[in-house]
DNA sequence: TGCATTATGTGATATTAGTCACAATAAAAC
DNA sequence: GTTTTATTGTGACTAATATCACATAATGCA
């Protein structure tokens, strides 16, 4: 249950946002992270985290909707993916380089719960288990950058959009109104494409009557179609 | 040292080619590392693993030098990194999907030890500081991707190429003759653009006298040139 | 509710990059 | 050393995508 407006969640013992791989740690461990987090509230469009600013936390999405996403020297944005609660921002940074790699913005309110770096190593030191839980998020992580690395490598513009379309439409966002807080440019930055590109493909995708547009919303009609475009690049 | 023809290292505890972290390892979790492991040679031209395949091993190359890169549904090649001895290869798939995620191919004769996957996570899991120090090498990596993403995702081909050149030209490949193991096409398939068009732009920068070229051999001139150019895509 | 601001959407044009065909050069095989 | 094969390199042409200018629609604010 999330918290009401001003009254968190007091400790991690008794979140019910948690990540599945807070299982494996006893309730000392949950404790022990309870000391060394911070929980705060981020209003729509805030930033949770800036690529380049020193890393001292991972980021834990108890609540809300999250945008991840590079920029680029040339001030162009790469969205990567967006986190919904129960996920991890920002472990790019737990062992690596001392700076964030990526921004994230906050798209709803959310309540994120900032872990502080050192920390959580020291638990990870600790719990064998727990470090291979998160290895699995870092290799989850590796196999969607990878996926986007051949999209936007080498696939033509309808191709990047039906990847970027099956990924927004996927059951995993189908309790979110996840069309509701992101935009048309939004979409495009997913695909490396213009945002007038964007919207020229998707009114061409309405008229084959492949997906249905309804305001900002996007429903995907014909999904074998569409992922046979993603196929074809 | 590296082996002789057709005499490899017997143990871990001897090999002389040990990554950093697994100096973190005491005797006995070498051995153990040992027992679980196969060695094996490596023609040039052989991949090490096949992307799709199924994953049973972490790679780590003792001796030689190997190209990963992705292959695309469009047979299209993107090249992630050239891995030099003492490093690894395969590890997004230790924790993650059965399958590989990309492909490698052994540029030299080379020398690989097949480590265990489920031999490997478990001393992952008993020595929580080895563990950090491969998610140092899953942060290092993802850095890496990330960079490579913003530069295929929004920069013009020059800038692209100028990150390859510099890149394949860092001092961490001084010690080896990079550009005798890969040819136009490879170098091509780093930036996401044609083999034409690498070509063309090296030409230019040549009569520009920012690189030289010799043979198959390429020499930055102009450091902060070719940084520029990467820069401003 | 009305006004100002922002987002969406369109069509024409400009820019960027790939492809094609093939000549020249280098490397490999015999 | 010669022949065959592979790679490099070139110029013309084609394809893909971005940009531009602006009209229309939606959203936010007072």
């Amino acid at each position: 249950m999330a918290a009401s407006d001003n009254l968190l969640v007091k400790g991690c013992r008794n979140c019910q946002q948690q990540s599945t791989c807070f299982n494996i740690l006893i309730p000392e461990e949950l404790d022990f992270i309870s000391q060394h987090k911070e929980q705060i509230i981020f209003q729509k469009g805030e930033n949770i985290c800036k690529q380049g600013a020193f890393a001292n936390y991972v980021m834990y999405v108890a609540e809300g909707l999250v945008k991840t996403y590079l920029e680029t020297a040339n001030e162009k944005t790469i969205n990567l993916r967006i986190v919904k609660d129960s996920e991890f921002v920002g472990f790019s940074s737990l062992c690596g380089t001392k700076n964030y790699n990526y921004s994230a913005v906050s798209l709803t309110r959310s309540i994120v719960c900032l872990l502080d770096n050192e920390s959580f190593k020291q638990l990870l030191m600790k719990n064998g288990q727990f470090s291979v839980e998160i290895m699995r998020l870092y290799c989850r992580n590796e196999e969607h950058i990878y996926k986007k690395l051949k999209s936007i490598g080498y696939k033509y513009m309808l191709g990047r959009l039906a990847d970027t379309l099956l990924y927004l439409c996927n059951p995993g966002f189908d309790a979110y109104d996840i069309f509701k807080y992101i935009n048309r440019k939004d979409i495009a930055d997913f695909s490396c494409i213009s945002k007038e590109s964007t919207i020229k493909l998707l009114t061409d995708l309405s008229l084959n009557n492949m997906i249905k547009l309804n305001g900002p919303r996007i429903e995907i009609l014909d999904k074998p179609g569409i992922q046979n475009l993603s196929i074809k690049g």
